[in-house]
DNA sequence: ATGAAAGCGCTAACAT
DNA sequence: ATGTTAGCGCTTTCAT
């Protein structure tokens, strides 16, 4: 690796000036010295170094891509079909601006912190973070920082966020479930905080809308963590027949559902109806497919980069929340019952 | 951000003493002189500067994992299920040995090199690079070097890699359809190169083996580029009827093709037998549930990593080129002909 | 047990 | 049009 000390001293010029030709600062350089910079800059391939560079100035071209983690309930967040959709659409727009990708997930948030002081990164994409991890973040750093999928706390912080209509989408589905006729409607998930929380309270509004009463035993919980899932699962299909449907939070959940049904023999959607959220690939592609929320993965990660690179270069960010718009999707796991 | 400087001026010591206490060099330190400066170290959440770090030292504990897409047949390379399993390890067990991940693709082999270059990464993990750019690769960056799933030319160069046993692989799953009474067995993939190519000698080895003749008749192209992929499925659904079994190189590619036959009203595995490869969730999701070889990709995640800091740590590296073996995995879409 | 000082490669303000 | 210089924060050799 040739520096640009080395460089100039080859030609006989300083380094002020092969630095100026480098960064295109060509306008108070003589063109022949401009042609024998560049030619150097061919023969040897010169690539500035980045940590010098990014010493030298106050930024450094990464950003950083950071989740927190919980090792009881998360499996693998890149392996997550829907989390890598995401981060892969995040890459591409954090290149197509030539910035640099550093991604890193850690149990802890001050190690996320460290991370982001150490490296200096230029912005942050925090993805899936909770509340009150949210506001830390927003308190102890002063950095460009948008979050996807997170929903905060009333403090008055200007939080710049992509995610999605949640609440709606719970809504949306459950009254097609009502207009379906189904009045015993399970709401399956792992938690109830955040996006999922959000789905829910949907899913409450459109149940008073319609005058059917709702109990807390309509709430299923399954337990991501390998040992206990299976279980989870299995207790769903005990008390199935308590339910008219299913209202999965994910359709990842809804598949793994479906599977455990019919393996054990309960016809879908005859015995019993489910539906998902989000409308990934196997709930596409399993048979009969499922009726499910559609939402984009890869446009969040997208506009998250969008609104970052443009509180990176100080500008105005129109919708500091964009919630995007989730959208039925009718398939085959919904049996209609009023007609 | 505090530097070692300032914590030094205000203890009344020099930044050399702060820094060795820093990092445990604390034999040559009084007492006293090393809780001054940890209760400094707490006070100010000192975090170190990895860009002066790393212009200081030689190395940078960055790990770079870089593939090379093309536009025309790469879908986003994170996106993939397959390889965003393999990144998800690849990170977890990076993150594991204290490095730091950052992640690049391009299209140019050029761009590649000199993001190792610029910011001088400890180590490379190359995902899915063909012959030719392995050989560049290596001889233009002399960094420790890992390659997942790569063949590589007859070079002498000694490449570190961790793929598979492709070709064992292919050898297998096609003796097992010729087993069931197969004779007429289609290939089905999208380009010869490396793993495909390997699984594809596998294929005819067997086929050879049982006396059954090799024709590139039955060889059958997927187009993986949007537009033309939908016809390429129906390209196949049209000559099904020419064979008995279809050996898909993918799980994906068997799924997207066994839904388009469902939804033409193929029997499965009746009318005509199936098999793909890797063992991806939809596979098993499918009903029927799809006969596939199964692999693991976040072993492989995992293994490049600890390869990769062997080669870092100047250690010894026992095996080159690790080959995972793949395993038959028998499910419901292979109809036994000949019981 | 502690410090001084040079240097990593680059940038940028200021001369000339 | 080109050069000088200080400095970014840290490491490391060599003194003391």
């Amino acid at each position: 690796m040739i520096t640009i000390k080395e460089m100039a001293n080859i030609i006989g010029v300083s380094s002020t000036t092969v630095s100026n030709v480098i960064h295109g600062k060509t306008k108070e350089v003589s063109k022949e010295t401009v042609e024998k910079v560049n030619e150097l800059l061919e023969k040897y391939r010169y690539v500035p170094n980045m940590n010098a560079r990014n010493l030298a100035k106050k930024d450094s071209k990464i950003i950083g891509v950071v989740y927190k983690y919980n090792k009881n309930t998360d499996n693998n967040f890149i392996q997550d079909p829907f989390a890598s959709e995401i981060l892969g659409a995040i890459e591409v727009q954090i290149r197509k601006h030539e910035y640099y990708t550093m991604i890193y997930l850690s149990e802890e948030l001050d190690d996320i912190l460290r991370f982001v002081s150490s490296w200096n990164v230029d912005g942050l994409i925090a993805v899936g973070f909770w509340p009150d991890d949210c506001h830390i973040m927003k308190k102890s750093i002063a950095k460009p920082m948008v979050f996807v999928d997170s929903y905060f706390n009333n403090d008055g912080l200007s939080y710049v966020n992509v995610g999605l209509k949640d609440k709606e989408g719970g809504y949306d589905i459950t009254k097609y479930l009502i207009q379906c006729g189904h009045k015993q409607i399970a709401f399956i998930t792992d938690c109830m905080v955040s996006v999922y929380g959000a789905r829910y309270e949907g899913y409450k509004e459109a149940l008073q809308e319609a005058g059917i009463p709702i109990s807390e035993h309509n709430l299923l919980f399954l337990k991501p963590n390998h040992k206990e899932f299976e279980k989870s699962i299995e207790n769903v299909y005990k008390r199935h027949q308590e339910f008219s449907a299913l209202f999965c939070v994910s359709d990842y959940y809804a598949v793994k559902i479906m599977n455990y049904f019919i393996d054990n023999g309960v016809k879908l959607p005859d015995d019993i109806s489910i539906v998902g959220f989000d409308d990934n690939l196997i709930g596409q592609t399993i048979r009969p497919a499922l009726t499910t929320m559609r939402q984009n993965p890869s446009q969040k990660g997208y506009l998250a980069v969008e609104q970052l690179i443009k509180l990176i270069h100080q500008m105005e960010v129109e919708e500091n929340n964009i919630q995007l718009t989730a959208q039925l999707i009718v398939r085959n796991t919904v049996k209609i019952l009023n007609k």
